[in-house]
DNA sequence: AGTGGTTACTGTATCGATTCAGAACCTTCG
DNA sequence: CGAAGGTTCTGAATCGATACAGTAACCACT
């Protein structure tokens, strides 16, 4: 009555070498108790039997560990695998998490879908990474019901219970604006993605921007013309409707056609300073002698376009591999901490001083 | 002794409430199992008490759903969130699985990792996908040894007992070659992606090559030869050392070098046929008058490249959702079933006749 | 009043493993 | 020879929920 057919388990092998259940857990967990004779002849009999190791949702109810690790996208899916500061994101993600034996469970919470029908609110996780989530999204509240540690990226602040991990976008965009003026541009845009309100012209305070990223950056934007003397109000601020070169492209066409005065361009990103790249090459505007661009991220394609992009470096691995980090140390009964990555400008060919 | 610390569990609310533990289960899962007022009752309780829904493991472990896929990747981690081929069947994927409620559990095994010290030996999940992973990888071993249901895409081959989605590729690939030779190119190249063995000129014979769609790919380049009475033999083929056009190119530049004459290019991905376009660039070849070039996949980029790529089309993100779909159906009880998703030449600019 | 049919809830067996305090046995040493 | 110390293995409690058969109450109808 215990060799019988169904489901083999622990106590089927045990009884089939005439040990202890007890043992034969020993056998798959902890080589060092028993002797290595008996684990061989175990082994072999859970072999014969066919038996497939130990039940991963029993280990786990006992445990209480998962082996796992969530991922939190709010972003439509299309772009989670397709955007490369995500890919590269999830490059150190997924490196790190190999490392450490777990799974990485990707929930993707598609716009306009209840959380609550979704894998977030159930799928079985040690803890969970949030991935630029943007703040006030009903995801994050089921997320946090769940009582798991969180691990932050980017945004948005969920206080200290939580680990987080970011740069200082803020610098970072004075860095961007900094160097523009420095090389002498005085008619500025600045082209950011998509941050909750209508793409096209920014009219209203920066306030309303719901994406904290794009907010903080915006402010170093402005920073950076006050600090020069300059009215940071002399920004001509446009959003698009997504951070793939494509929207970028749109957007950028509309803003150079709006205001053919700018000399220089300062992006949300590279994927969007590619789009306004190609943008003004359809308004036969060469850069950078007729227009400077900067990006954002150094992503692998900035150094390859032609011509190479200066842009704002920030370690996307690194922050990949730092957000799973951050997650098994309080998966580990860590406390919760902040942890900034250093950004760098990274100064190549598309900029350069306005024409005279 | 219910109300106490610690971990608040269904029983805790019961208790609170003055019913009985299933009744508390059934306000969650089945809540047409009892009166509103009561289900009310019972969930502002747990709100009250913080209790966080019932525990995924143990839920597992009763019902023996984990309510997760998996998804066995082999190939360098970078591949996964970059190849665009990766990413196109991943959308379908997570398309599928999210409506499916189910989360996705990516399982990454990195080279000269052993198997066994992976998540894969251990994560808990409903079944597997296995995405172009070549024949023998011992993962595939711990994968099956698991005894959950499989889907292979692609490859390899690994009988009745699993099912399959995949193309005919012998097919697509004799479509590119036949479409070259009808144009009037007779001197032919095969640029194939890793396949095993050493990058460069592919001199034994094509069984060497242990990844099955290269070997099927370079079947149906040959049978296109045949077919029109030329000598398959007369085809040089080059092999790459990777998937992404950085390493197309290197492997082209090669080639074009060894053999100048050559006046087409089949290509085994968009991939590497952007890298291939772009030795032609740097040795001065024009495409399509100096050198027609044939990708295959049809990925996004290769409509937007300069000039747009013929190329044959495979439809990967139905090929991620039929894979999704076909796992559910195993999981649920299903039988293993064999897929073939339809393929279909697209002529672009980037093949023309040879000059005269 | 009796019959049949719903609705609303309860009691309990069960899923398959891990863990830890000890039992049994074997060495070793004073 | 007996105590101390090490190994090797066992027994039983436990993790937290679900499912199913069953009870009780209630309603409607002849």
């Amino acid at each position: 009555m215990a060799t019988v057919s169904g489901h083999i388990t622990l106590q089927t092998v045990a009884d089939r070498v005439g040990v202890s259940r007890a043992t034969v857990s020993n056998a798959y967990n902890r080589p060092d108790q028993l002797s290595s004779g008996l684990r061989e002849r175990i082994l072999e009999a859970a072999a014969e039997l066919g038996y497939r190791g130990p039940d991963a949702a029993a280990r786990s109810l006992r445990t209480g560990q998962m082996g796992t690790i969530g991922l939190l996208f709010t972003e439509d899916l299309r772009f989670v695998f397709t955007d490369p500061d995500t890919t590269e994101f999830m490059r150190g993600v997924a490196e790190t998490s190999a490392l450490a034996k777990t799974g990485l469970t990707l929930l993707p919470v598609p716009a306009g879908v209840d959380p609550a029908d979704t894998a977030v609110s159930t799928v079985a996780a040690d803890g969970h990474l949030v991935f630029s989530v943007a703040e006030g999204h009903p995801a994050l509240d089921v997320l946090r019901s769940r009582g798991r540690p969180i691990v932050v990226v980017d945004e948005p602040d969920l206080g200290v219970t939580t680990s987080f991990v970011g740069i200082d976008d803020r610098c970072g965009a004075r860095l961007a604006a900094h160097h523009l003026i420095t090389l002498g541009h005085r008619r500025i845009g600045v082209l950011l993605g998509r941050v909750g309100i209508e793409p096209g012209p920014l009219t209203g305070p920066s306030t309303e921007i719901t994406v904290r990223v794009a907010r903080e950056r915006l402010g170093g934007y402005r920073d950076a013309m006050s600090e020069a003397g300059l009215d940071p109000d002399d920004l001509v601020v446009w959003t698009s409707d997504g951070n793939d070169p494509d929207a970028g492209r749109a957007a950028a066409l509309s803003l150079l056609e709006h205001h053919p005065e700018l000399t220089g361009l300062v992006c949300f990103s590279d994927q969007l300073a590619i789009g306004a790249a190609q943008a003004a090459e359809r308004c036969n505007l060469t850069v950078p002698d007729d227009l400077s661009i900067v990006g954002f991220d150094d992503v692998p394609r900035a150094a390859a376009w032609e011509p190479p992009l200066t842009t704002i470096r920030q370690p996307l691995v690194d922050k990949g591999r730092v957000a799973a980090d951050l997650l098994l140390e309080l998966i580990g009964g860590g406390q919760p901490r902040r942890i900034e990555l250093p950004i760098e400008l990274v100064i190549r060919a598309s900029t350069a001083p306005p024409r005279a």
